[in-house]
DNA sequence: CGGCATCCTAAGGGATACTG
DNA sequence: CAGTATCCCTTAGGATGCCG
């Protein structure tokens, strides 16, 4: 969110003066709000991961994922670089190399995401189990 | 994403048999790609956030959310239900009400999600100046 | 190699109306 | 009150082709 498909980059398309009612919890929603933007696509955080590793060219990280598209890789990358979260080198060199590296900014986020991969490690069971139970009791129920 | 417009739930439409080659990069993509598809959508960290509260019925939920159509909210709640992550206690009164609570699965979540919330607070300012720093570039060379 | 630009579809999600 | 059902539009994002 926040690249536009013309190539241009949206500043504050949802109201950032938004907090009409300013509490506490308002102001909480707004950054979890913010948060999300930022990293609920669908890619984000995969390739901050993997940044996590060191440097990366483009076409390595192309192909560590490779169910992404090159299309989304680059405006992912293009977005992550604009919230400061990863540096585009460009080596004036032919064939052309690019790489991405994680800034100091990204490198702190990726501490945070951690906690939440491996709370997804340690509960997979759990919710693997906690859909069946519902799934089980919607069919019985059919 | 798992629940269908229908009201059916889609129990693993994206193969959950990948991880074509099982490394310990793959696993952990993978993972990701789980944790995402649980809650990167656009409002079940919001909701979570807001259960952390405390239970919760519908209306305030949606008074609270209130950007939030009726439809997502459900979905949503039934989402995370299913997940595990909330609990929907229907109380048989007229007129009727309904609570949502964390789980503790939910609560546990909540942990990992205020980390990702902290960090959004404390470099909140950081994401700005890069944001203005990058759109400025680009403007100046058009 | 590392991209843009274009086209196009499928999914996400809002608005509205109806119901127990 | 707490939903469901329907309609419809907007967006994400895949596929493909061209370019420095």
């Amino acid at each position: 969110m926040g690249v536009m498909e013309d190539g241009t980059l949206a500043s504050a398309r949802h109201t950032d003066v938004a907090d009409p009612a300013p509490g506490g919890r308002d102001t909480t929603s707004c950054e979890i709000r913010d948060l999300l933007d930022r990293l609920a696509d669908k890619w984000s955080l995969l390739v901050i991961e993997l940044l996590g590793t060191g440097t990366h060219r483009f076409t390595e990280l192309h192909r560590e994922i490779d169910e992404i598209s090159q299309r989304m890789l680059t405006l992912t990358l293009r977005h992550l670089e604009r919230d400061g979260l990863v540096t585009r080198t460009v080596h004036p060199v032919v064939p052309p190399r690019v790489d991405y590296t994680l800034t100091d900014l990204g490198r702190s986020l990726l501490v945070a995401i951690e906690g939440l991969v491996w709370w997804t490690r340690a509960h997979r069971d759990e919710i693997a189990a906690a859909r069946s139970g519902y799934d089980a009791r919607r069919e019985s129920s059919a």
